[in-house]
DNA sequence: CTGCCTGCAAAGGCTTTGCATAGGT
DNA sequence: ACCTATGCAAAGCCTTTGCAGGCAG
């Protein structure tokens, strides 16, 4: 939309290479599914994903976006995340580690820097550390101006 | 099991008085489940507590399993998870704030004290928080001796 | 041309809902 | 006695699977 066309530009081609690298077809669909994820700026439903691709392929089919968000998330193009209301997913981030501030109304997110494992200290040391967790949730500005305002 | 089974028992009758504070009836079956999730280490999945149930209820239908898990949750008594096999509950800590580091193998919980938002400082401060999420993904040290004994 | 991808249809899980009966208050 | 909670059955999502035809490589 602004100046991070280029950048949208670039994730769809690392999207699409991955598929391609991996052994995949790259058919309309998946490059505009690529699109779509590179574009979002929040998290999507299934339901949102169909919804959308509809609009470019009236034709396409329920299970064929299950099946294309499926092997995206095994292959980590995309991560899933369960929002209250279900299964939702987004592109995952392949830039340095970061966390995210989630808007509980628009389901945009919002990228931070800080990363608490980094000021972590004396947790029992028998527990085996794998990965970790951390999401802030609220109002984004935008929809806390609107709730404000209704309110 | 050790010493806890004071706190057990509060527990139990503490989510058995917040039912009946609401107007609901306290069933057997209420009361079974609110000791299943007093005692539960970590997080009980729909068909676990089904499970759980029916040993003690052989006739226990799922319809009522799954009504009361949502009830229990909707009044604060319990809280959802989205492990990631699946929706699962535990009871609700009451304490002082604090989170967990979650056993990928078993599921078991182990709470510490260590809260990020307290060292959290210039996030974008238009965002209105709202509430958070840290969680640590890892191996109990019992799942962790397994894993490597077998390895 | 070959084999994966798609759309269609149907099945599968999990969860919810409607109704008569059992049971708490 | 009243009215909620339960069990049964069926329906409702959401998601996956099987199959024949279409399309990328």
């Amino acid at each position: 939309m602004e100046n991070h066309e280029h950048s949208v530009q670039e994730a769809v081609q690392e999207m699409v290479q991955t598929m391609a690298s991996k052994g995949w077809r790259i058919t309309d669909q998946r490059r505009s599914l690529a699109a779509l994820f590179a574009e979002a700026p929040g998290y999507l439903s299934p339901k949102d994903v169909y919804e959308s691709m509809r609009q470019k392929y009236p034709g396409v089919s329920f299970d064929t976006v299950y099946r294309n968000l499926r092997l995206l998330s095994e292959m980590g193009v995309l991560e899933q995340f369960y929002l209250n209301d279900g299964l939702k997913f987004r592109a995952r981030c392949h830039s340095h580690h970061h966390h995210h501030m989630i808007c509980l109304q628009c389901e945009k997110t919002m990228p931070f820097e800080f990363c608490p494992m980094k000021q972590l200290s004396h947790l029992p040391d028998d527990f085996q550390i794998v990965n970790h967790r951390f999401e802030i949730f609220g109002y984004c500005p935008e929809c806390a101006g609107e709730r404000a305002a209704t309110t």
